[in-house]
DNA sequence: GCCGTTTTCGGCCCGACTGTTTTCAGTCG
């Protein structure tokens, strides 16, 4: 996926023209550069689909910077950039990379002291030259160094799952203290994105600076880049950075609300208050000077003219223009149907996993190994399958009905990994794809129909089988899958695996207009992974599927007629 | 360079923090 080289190449330029003083250019890059970085598509498919038109069709991406990307695509190289290199030292656009130099620093450090990278940096540092720089200071050259250390680990943005842990560890220990009154997480995390750049936290606080004090004692932290009494950052032992913003207990929703975005929807949120003779910031609501609301996120959704709008879903595509309806909810699942136990390469037993879906009051739980292919991943032979069968259904946990299931491979010819005899034996039945990624698409479809023909099978897994930041998703001909799903009954998995996230919404919402029912399933392999459930739901929201959509909503006794 | 029911020109977020100043520029998100 080319994204990613194609958004660093404009933060590049953008670099480059803020050095050479160019005004407006360099924002205008970078909104670019973000914008396609935090695409889910593949750039390339999007051209090859809809050619420059579809480049120019990304937010923040105009004519001049579409036509850029398509010259990258086209030849490997984009002129203008090779030219702009050429206007600056080599080497002085990484000095920007460096934390707290920017423009005006690096050009000072050029001008004054010939430095142009980060080689010169480090001699300059030594022989303490950079103190007595006008603007910079002894500190300058403490912080200088210590950003030093850092500057090999690029930013990376983590997956959801990955950063999960961290968060609710965060929020219990910041929840502990006695001057904290609320503790929330706000930002892309709270909006559920498949992958999260920052972590932004908000409190309201008895004592702002004191809860600045604790956060940045937070185990975690690795080293403090500000502190003050409002506002505190840090950088994590993951390399992620963190924000904790204190804010007033009545400023508490617009802070929530102005700290979630993200940043198009609130723009956009921000056009309509002021079209409606508001303004809107993090403080509040306000009609000439007056607050009018800001205590809740709801109470100014409801001023705007709006319902609650829940975080996953603003992502400024329908959620301001349509009335939204009721959404799946994290406590319509009634159970987990894709669960991965130490019989083949999951880490608990069969009772360690029942009891971890009791907890989650969970109804049901099917128990779903590799079939006998996955040699890899310890798939089950027949006869092992068959004893399994058996101690599944002598395994009993009040209130929690355990279901024997198989995750069967789809073989390259499309047929299944276990004979129908056996399948038979099962409750549920998923089959998946794990191998011939490279199969074309023609070929793809046949060999997925072919296995979804079999009247045992009930559920396809990950449909797309893409690693996210690791495989493309194969190419596959889906709405043929989707008509296919809907008028079979069949159901497609939203697995929601941080790595897999696989229908992603974008998909989901294809499959919707088909009429397609979902399963969402954790794909778990040890019993922490059935948290992951709610990466999956919020996936589904983003696509606006309702309860009904999704069929591990149903009850024990309708959820196996749909298994029939 | 981008963008548009205040449009095709003239805007472009702005507030917190830091380290340097002696009231603020630079950086960041």
């Amino acid at each position: 996926m080319k994204n990613q080289e194609i958004a660093d190449i404009f933060y590049n330029m953008a670099d480059i023209l803020e050095i050479l003083n160019v005004n407006w250019k360099p924002q205008a890059y970078r909104k670019a550069a973000r914008s396609i970085e935090s695409m889910n598509e593949n750039i390339e498919t999007i051209y090859e689909k809809k050619g420059l038109k579809g480049i120019d069709e990304i937010p923040g991406v105009g004519k001049s910077i579409a036509k850029k990307t398509e010259e990258y695509l086209k030849t490997g190289k984009i002129k203008e950039y090779e030219n702009l290199k050429k206007k600056i030292p080599k080497g002085l656009d990484e000095l920007m990379d460096v934390m707290g130099l920017g423009p005006k620093k690096v050009k000072k450090l050029f001008e004054e002291l010939k430095i142009k990278n980060i080689k010169e940096l480090k001699t300059a540092l030594k022989k303490h030259k950079i103190e007595s720089l006008e603007g910079f200071g002894k500190k300058s050259e403490e912080n200088i160094e210590k950003s030093l250390e850092l500057i090999k680990q690029r930013k990376k943005r983590l997956l959801l799952g990955e950063v999960y842990p961290i968060v609710k560890e965060l929020i219990e220990y910041l929840k502990e203290k006695k001057e904290t009154k609320k503790v929330e997480v706000a930002g892309s995390f709270r909006r559920m994105e498949e992958t999260i750049g920052d972590i932004d936290i908000l409190a309201v606080s008895n004592n702002g600076k004191k809860t600045i004090q604790d956060f940045i004692k937070f185990p975690e932290v690795k080293r403090v880049l500000a502190k003050g009494n409002t506002k505190g950052v840090v950088l994590l032992k993951n390399n992620l950075q963190c924000d904790l913003r204190v804010v007033k207990e009545n400023q508490f929703g617009s802070a929530l609300q102005y700290f979630t975005g993200n940043k198009p929807h609130n723009i956009e949120l921000r056009k309509i208050a002021i079209k409606k003779g508001y303004k809107l910031n993090e403080y509040g609501l306000f009609k000439n000077k007056k607050r009018v609301a800001g205590n809740t996120e709801k109470e100014i959704y409801k001023k705007l003219g709006f319902q609650y709008i829940p975080p996953e879903i603003r992502i400024n595509e329908d959620e301001l223009k349509k009335k939204i309806p009721r959404l799946i909810d994290y406590n319509d699942i009634k159970g987990d149907l894709h669960v991965h136990t130490r019989d083949s390469d999951g880490l608990n037993t069969i009772m360690e996993m029942a009891l971890a879906a009791k907890k989650l009051n969970y109804n049901y739980l099917g128990i779903t190994n590799h079939s006998k292919t996955r040699k890899i991943s310890s798939g089950l032979e027949e006869k092992d399958l068959i004893k399994k069968i058996k101690e599944i259904k002598n395994t009993k946990v009040k209130g929690l009905k355990l279901l024997s299931g198989s995750e069967v491979d789809i073989l390259k010819n499309g047929e299944l990994d276990y004979s129908d005899k056996i399948l038979k034996k099962l409750d549920i039945v998923i089959a998946a794809i794990h191998s011939g990624f490279k199969t074309d698409k023609k070929k793809m479809v046949d060999r997925i129909l072919k296995a979804l023909e079999n009247e045992n099978v009930k559920i396809f897994a990950h449909p797309f089988g893409r690693l996210i930041n690791k495989r493309e998703p194969y190419n596959l001909d889906f709405e043929k899958i989707c008509k296919f799903c809907a008028k079979n009954e069949k159901y497609i998995e939203i697995n929601a695996q941080p790595e897999r996230l696989d229908l992603d919404y974008k998909n989901i919402k294809i499959a919707l207009k088909h009429n397609v029912k979902f399963i969402i399933n954790t794909d778990a392999h040890k019993k922490e992974n059935l948290e992951f459930m709610r990466f999956g739901v919020a996936q589904a929201m983003k696509a606006w599927c309702r309860k009904k959509d999704i069929i591990n909503t149903l009850p024990l006794k309708e959820f196996m007629k749909k298994m029939k």
